[in-house]
DNA sequence: TTTTTTACCGACTAAGTGGTCGGTAAAAAT
DNA sequence: ATTTTTACCGACCACTTAGTCGGTAAAAAA
């Protein structure tokens, strides 16, 4: 383990470039020398730690995506008492983190899984993996909301969390073109408008 | 005019195929010699009727794509008395043409919105040119809806219009993996929840 | 101290890429 | 009948791509 520090830690350079440049430029429009050379490192490098581009992708997804996915995406709504409010929060974030054009993890999944649908089902995988990791924990959240009477006991979880989900990578899509804070408010309110429509039914 | 027939027709056969190359294999994973194979044509075919491949693509966009976003997307929901059931039927049909596999615009637009965000300004403007249209014709349906008493009057149309094309830009990125039919089940039980909630309160 | 392993270098290859250009057969214009 | 234009061919060019490979300096192991 300790002799694998400087190995581990050019491998991690590598990867975030990597993540950095394929987000911006696509994985197909980003070459391996793109990245190479803003680390000043060379082929030999690279084809000493990974395989192939595409073993490069994956380790990215399974290292860096993941765990964003879940920090940002999962973890902020987990364990949280009331589900409208934690998935509000959550999204509202993670929005707002969008704009100031960091890189938002549920937009980076959702752009990955276009450009890969169909050419690498590869890598198509191991995304719908994280996707369905995120959907199940909406899920399990929203079925709770229901036990303890945050949400109307009709409700489908399942549908809501494709949902919220869809709409969510939807918006995110439509965020590239700028105005992005407008996007975001009238976002919000509506996805408020949808939960009133799913929160529990006062008693008359 | 009917001297270009055989200009048109010849043009119109790289288009088709363009498109449907470009939509499976994304823009800069598709090449033009690709394109040329799966027609029997050669470059000089294709340098004779376009100037380049951003060119070509631009001309994809303005004669097929735009169109058939009318075709598919405003007009089945212009006019229309009412626009929830209106909006509803369109975005059905539109999900079940996915289903079967076809090009549903919608998404293409989306899908390429992704594809070119950050790479190609010209590209991108055409195509958010598009998502506008589409966009413009919701919130005037919309409208209309509220004056003829079919939705709140304090509801907001251009959120609610965002909302209803994030969302479906949204559930068509998931619908890449199948288990469409049930996803499309999923959405639209939610789209009529969300609905509900933006519909004319009765008067108590 | 000698040997081996690690982490990296960079020239090279084969297969594309978008785009150019000189040519040409058939149709249209003269 | 002759010329010109149209619509297309395909070899070719400069360049980029993912991936290979022989080499090497420094560190670790022996």
């Amino acid at each position: 383990m300790d002799k694998n520090l400087k190995r581990m830690a050019t491998m991690h350079r590598m990867q975030v470039t990597g993540l950095e440049l394929f987000y911006k430029n696509g994985y197909y429009n980003t070459s391996i020398d793109d990245i190479l050379k803003s680390l000043s490192l060379s082929k030999g490098a690279f084809y000493y730690h990974f395989q192939s581009k595409e073993d490069f992708f994956v380790s990215i997804v399974q290292n860096l995506v993941v765990r964003k996915v879940y920090s940002l995406l999962i973890e902020p709504i987990e364990g949280k008492e009331n589900p409208v409010l934690a998935i509000e929060k959550c999204f509202e974030n993670a929005l707002e983190t969008a704009e100031h054009n960091e890189m938002d993890f549920g937009f980076i999944l959702s752009n990955f899984i276009s450009e890969f649908n169909g050419k690498n089902t590869v890598i198509s995988n191991y995304l719908m993996d994280i996707y369905k990791v995120w959907e199940v924990n909406l899920i399990s959240i929203l079925q709770k909301g229901k036990s303890d009477g945050y949400l109307d006991r009709h409700i489908d979880s399942e549908g809501v969390a494709t949902y919220l989900i869809s709409s969510f990578m939807g918006v995110r899509t439509l965020m590239v073109k700028g105005n992005c804070r407008n996007l975001r408010y009238k976002y919000m309110q509506q996805l408020r408008h949808y939960f009133k429509s799913i929160a529990q039914k006062e008693v008359a």
